[in-house]
DNA sequence: TTATTTATTCTACATTGTATAATTAATCAT
DNA sequence: ATGATTAATTATACAATGTAGAATAAATAA
């Protein structure tokens, strides 16, 4: 409203840490591994990709094809990593929800307190 | 992929914690306000009633009219609340940001550490 | 030179995010 | 009682994000 500022998709968000938790390892199917290992989230490898795209149209990652001649058959690897802003969505989204949070996570749960 | 599962979008996210702060006053208005307060994200109010209403029609939250005749001008009020599920989702999407996070943050911010 | 493998790109559609305009319904002044 | 004001919700429309599946590409192995 006030501003058009855009916020991170919550796909997007998990999309980004597998990545920065990758490292130099990051690429499209190990991404989706990731995701699935850590979340039990089992995503098309195309969802992976069309995110992958979207998030480097708006300047949040940056990619880079891997080495030509890889010692195993396949196309060549497309590896991505984080810009700084990129790292900064990531802390704005993560501080919000935090904010949102705060205070009232014991009480949701159980209901039955006294 | 798997299971045709369903997961909280962002959005839904924030406004099912604005929700659950305000208890009993929780109603389109205050949502909105509370969302812009917390966070400083202002958004329209039809983005926050098309936002509720998708959440009830998945169950995740329910509502009921406010009194006949308030004291005050104006159409009554429309109070929302969450439900068990909607507390289950909301734990499920905190529980998978809080694994994906996990042990990332310190390195991610600065990036000057030796 | 065709199969197999590994990976990415294309395409399409469903769901979620978001704003603006329209409507409803109550009080307040005249 | 009637139009203005106020407080709130509903309707409508469209943009952005989520997601899958098919198509394509490019390498190695047989």
């Amino acid at each position: 409203m006030g501003n058009k500022e855009t916020y991170l998709g919550e796909f997007e968000h998990i999309v980004l840490l597998a990545l920065i938790r990758l490292g130099k390892d990051a690429y499209g199917m190990t991404i989706r591994m990731e995701i699935d290992e850590r979340i039990g989230r089992s995503v098309s490898i195309g969802a992976v990709y069309t995110t992958l795209e979207r998030l480097e149209k708006k300047g949040l990652i940056l990619s880079q094809m891997g080495e030509a001649t890889p010692q195993r058959g396949g196309k060549a690897k497309k590896y991505f990593e984080i810009t700084p802003a990129g790292k900064e969505k990531l802390q704005e989204a993560r501080k919000s929800m935090e904010i949102m949070w705060q205070g009232l996570n014991p009480e949701m749960l159980g209901g039955a307190c006294a």
